[in-house]
DNA sequence: GACAAGCAGATTGTCGACAATCTAACAAGA
DNA sequence: TCTTGTTAGATTGTCGACAATCTGCTTGTC
């Protein structure tokens, strides 16, 4: 008889549409940071009331990437320097975590996903989707919590992925040069299916600094100079 | 002239009073886990409409304690075995990265602020009100996360607290026991204020650890037997 | 009696309108 | 000129009603 395993059906609520195109144009980078978000404005382009757009934005301001004001509104987050740095300081912790929770569980299905999420950002990186790639890759560092299993460690990888996503996009963005021919995940991917759970967890490490400093470096710059207003 | 440097003023819409209502009355565990929230019922006792309370309802979704499934209702979150378990392991980590950070920007403002926490547990569990005692031995542990200069950080101990709160308050409140006399937080405090470092790491892992492995034992025991229904 | 279809009743999701509050421009007075 | 009071407009917060969906019961059929 069936064996089919069904994955949960679609949310069939506005609220979850509007909070997951509300957080693509947050993440991607078509709202900037600081920017204030009209309810009425959106509501209407939206199609849709002003309830479930607000009940959205009370999820994303708790989610970490909005920002609410009573009665004066609800704004993308901003960004600055020591923010990236707090949670690259954190990434380093809970990464550790999660690599030495999830190496005595790894099995065929978790190098087959492995390989798969690889794959992706390969895939990505051809076709210079750079919004892409950064979502791929952030899949593919997430893999070590999915398979941590800790309901604590995951849920807070997939808060700090939603801000890592949108401090990557700005940078992207910003400098607006083109993706990085070469692979940088082969090493990390290599550690993960070896026998050296020290030598991975440092790998990690390692390699989020390469990432971290870049991004560093471009907050700082930001921080020079005064934000342009609205 | 003016050095007064005043606090942010009160939250002034209804939605702030509705969200720290409702979470009082579920980390005090008037609402029982599991337990369904009749939105109509709710706003009519306290005589507000429903939109208010369903934002407010949502940003508990996204604080974790409570979990919504579209059309059916929000609950109270269920607290299993493995719940516990995962908070603890995390916090573990968590803990010592947070010792570590604020171990150098100790200063007299934090060894005041340390004594006054430490006071309040003490007069809490003199009173025997066993659900602030939860609430300030639990802002004295977050004291550290407060120090440790890390927003993530922080907001990440922030989310934790509350399910720890209920936890405790749970288990409290099943075995309904004299909260015990003697003071188990001397020796932290004392801890903090010394000079070794790793020694404040290790009791603070090693005290959590007995409050946890009781909080196991009997989310264990619950898990044995069904649970009733609402 | 077992089972499926269909029908209330209750509850959640969504809407449009009104009330409360903020912002910015302008006027009045020291 | 600077400060303070006022006012109009825009925006957020809240409300009550309607629509969509679920649940459990009843009814009819075999």
């Amino acid at each position: 008889m069936g064996k089919a395993d069904f994955s949960p059906i679609a949310d069939t609520t506005r609220r979850a549409e509007i909070v997951a195109l509300l957080r693509r144009a947050i993440l991607t980078g078509q709202l900037e940071p600081g920017q204030k978000l009209n309810e009425l404005r959106i509501s209407e382009q939206m199609r849709v009331s002003r309830a479930p757009l607000r009940e959205a934005m009370r999820e994303l301001v708790q989610e970490g990437i909005l920002t609410s004001i009573p009665y004066a509104g609800t704004f993308v987050i901003e960004v600055t320097a020591k923010d990236i740095d707090d949670a690259y300081s954190f990434n380093k912790v809970t990464d550790e975590l999660a690599i030495e929770r999830a190496w005595p569980l790894r099995d065929q299905r978790f190098f087959d996903e492995l390989d798969r999420r690889h794959e992706a950002v390969k895939q990505a990186t051809r076709a210079l989707d750079t919004t892409r790639q950064i979502e791929t890759a952030l899949q593919l560092h997430g893999l070590i919590y999915e398979w941590a299993d800790n309901s604590v460690l995951l849920e807070t990888w997939q808060r700090l992925t939603s801000r890592l996503q949108m401090y990557f996009a700005l940078h992207q963005q910003a400098r607006n040069e083109a993706v990085p021919a070469e692979d940088v995940h082969e090493t990390y991917v290599r550690l993960l299916k070896g026998k050296d759970m020290r030598a991975a967890q440092r790998h990690a490490r390692e390699h989020i600094d390469l990432d971290f400093e870049e991004l560093l470096a471009y907050a700082r710059g930001l921080e020079q100079r005064p934000s342009k207003g609205i």
